[in-house]
DNA sequence: GCTGCTAACTAAATCGTTCCAGTCCATCCT
DNA sequence: AGGATGGACTGGAACGATTTAGTTAGCAGC
């Protein structure tokens, strides 16, 4: 049962159905009464969203590319709130949201996402080659990294992580140490020297929380050079575990008093590691997060963190993508939190 | 930019540009080549992916509509786990996900949504008129309720809820209770009276899992209808914290001892509220959860639960979705994991 | 009765592909 | 040599809508 299917059923033109479905106007309201209810009878529900969306050249979806799989994203805390603040705005504009993983099989992207009228990037580094295969001409809009020509949005990593590392330096410290989060180029889960990380990053926001560490540890006479760092490979338990284990677990004269995480989920999972070794925090260890999901203030000790609206992040960028307001670089301000793991 | 301009500009027709992305056989590798680079040089991306929706009649997009608003789903760990199962198989499979949320504008989901090549379905109640406006003869897959007709996936809800009240209830309890979850038909959340709860409610899931419940009562010798019930309205932090409160505050006579919850999350409120008052469990107060989510997992007391594999179900559902597996109505079982608030 | 105007509706082109049914030509078989 | 085979490529009709540029019919104004 198509449109021409059912003019011809009816006896009008083709362009008269189509009028009763999206121009009220056009028609009069008694043939348009008659119109749809006769598409109810005769089991038409509406025109056909792929041939709208080839004639008009819009689908009402817009496309999320995730940079890490799929799996993953929905299950972080932090792109979970992107997504839904994203959500949300297209929810009440009539639009509807494609989810797509760079990082799985960027090829296939395009081809699969060329139906979507605008993209919201997050998290990808500029130099993966599917942004140049995303069909051009229809916005984008990059969430937490930066890349020429395009609007972008996310919060001001550096100057935050200045403030909650001096914060934490306020207190004397014997051995600060740093846990980044996706610093390196090549994959490495666990210990790290410092200047190869940071010559060799293109992670532009870890870089930039890394900065604003180093930053903070500079103005209290620590030289960032001696300060030992860690990376982890991804965002979840399991994977943070082997690492933080091995820091807990070094001799005590050797084991941090200071961590500066640069997750909440990194931190969380220094807690439950260290709650198992019977570490007292804060008297033992102290930490620090970043992103304050809830999960870090349901219960004690509540984390001391950066707070960014990832939710409000993900309605500025489908704003963007909608022209609901201007398409242009953007920085979004964070709070600091101070919660019981470094009061 | 089009395939009818790449073929002009070329010189062969527009068959043989379609093959040449489409069906590499059907040319030789030197054309195909030729092509390829072509295209790359003049800007062509590959086909329009609209337009061949259209003509081909697959999008190779599947939808999930979620009875909840997205925003709530996505931060909700069972459902984000679905989600990703799901994601993890349409990915390998070259399909996409569209996520669609029923309960904000159920109207105007049809219309966009029919670029859609099947739906699979979480949460909603077959009531819902949404339901029959999507269009017909597309693949549908209901996840965690029934409707006829169509394929279905849920977890064991009622057994399951037997086996761990029957577990709960080998210790002794005098005042045992439960706090349900989305039980009712009208939005309630606090203190509901048994009965009626029951007979108004179609949530098939919540109503299976309340019956396990009750069986393990009356097999204990206890009447199902002297045990108090509560009913949660959202899966959130937020939303169970007034209701738990009211619970724990109650006079210590009153108070349950045994707390049957029917989600993780409800569950994990209890455990953050009852530390807060100085609760010990499963001292003073025991209690049970339903998901097997990670969060009750990391951090001591680990809940005692009933664990499903939401991933996998949310990969069944795909599969059955791409006909990779009959679609069909499949029961899956669930394992009991005893952890610390009711050993 | 003629003109002009508007409301109501229609005819037909178009969107960018895919794919069926050929056409053409070189090679192979007998 | 003549017919059969098959590989390589083409023409053109769909797919199901939207939209522009009309064509009517009805009516008011003079």
């Amino acid at each position: 049962m198509t449109l021409k299917d059912l003019a011809r059923e009816l006896g009008v033109s083709t362009a008269t159905i189509s009028n009763a479905f999206n121009r009220p106007d056009q028609l009069s309201p008694k043939l348009r009464e008659h119109i749809l209810s006769e598409a109810r009878r005769l089991g038409y529900s509406g025109p056909d969203a792929r041939a709208r969306s080839l004639r008009t050249g819009r689908s009402r979806i817009i496309a999320v590319v995730l940079a890490e799989t799929l799996t993953y994203s929905l299950n972080d805390a932090v792109a979970s709130e992107l997504l839904s603040g994203i959500a949300e705005v297209l929810d009440t504009r009539g639009h509807t949201l494609l989810l797509l993983s760079g990082r799985q099989n960027a090829a296939s992207v395009p081809g699969a996402s060329s139906i979507a009228d605008g993209f919201i990037i997050y998290g990808l580094m500029p130099s993966l080659t599917l942004f140049s295969d995303l069909p051009p001409e229809r916005p984008l809009v990059a969430v937490d990294f930066d890349i020429e020509d395009h609007a972008t949005v996310h919060v001001d990593n550096e100057p935050a992580c200045y403030a909650i590392a001096r914060h934490a330096l306020r207190t004397p410290t014997r051995r600060p140490a740093v846990i980044n989060l996706r610093l390196t180029e090549q994959p490495c889960n666990g210990r790290i020297d410092g200047d190869q990380a940071l010559l060799s990053s293109k992670r532009t926001i870890t870089r930039a929380r890394l900065a604003g560490f180093q930053r903070a540890f500079v103005e209290a006479g620590i030289d960032p050079a001696e300060v030992p760092m860690w990376n982890i490979e991804e965002n979840t338990f399991e994977v943070c575990t082997p690492v933080i284990e091995e820091i807990l677990d070094l001799p005590e004269a050797e084991r941090p008093d200071l961590l500066l995480c640069m997750s909440d989920r990194i931190a969380l999972t220094v807690v439950t590691l260290a709650e198992q070794r019977g570490l007292r925090i804060p008297e033992d260890l102290r930490l620090t997060g970043f992103d304050g999901i809830a999960e870090g203030q349901y219960r004690a000790p509540r984390l001391t963190t950066v707070r960014q609206d990832s939710t409000e992040k993900g309605r500025i960028a489908a704003r963007m993508i909608l022209g609901m307001e201007p398409a242009e670089s953007r920085v979004m301000a964070t709070e600091m939190m101070i919660g019981d793991t470094c009061p």
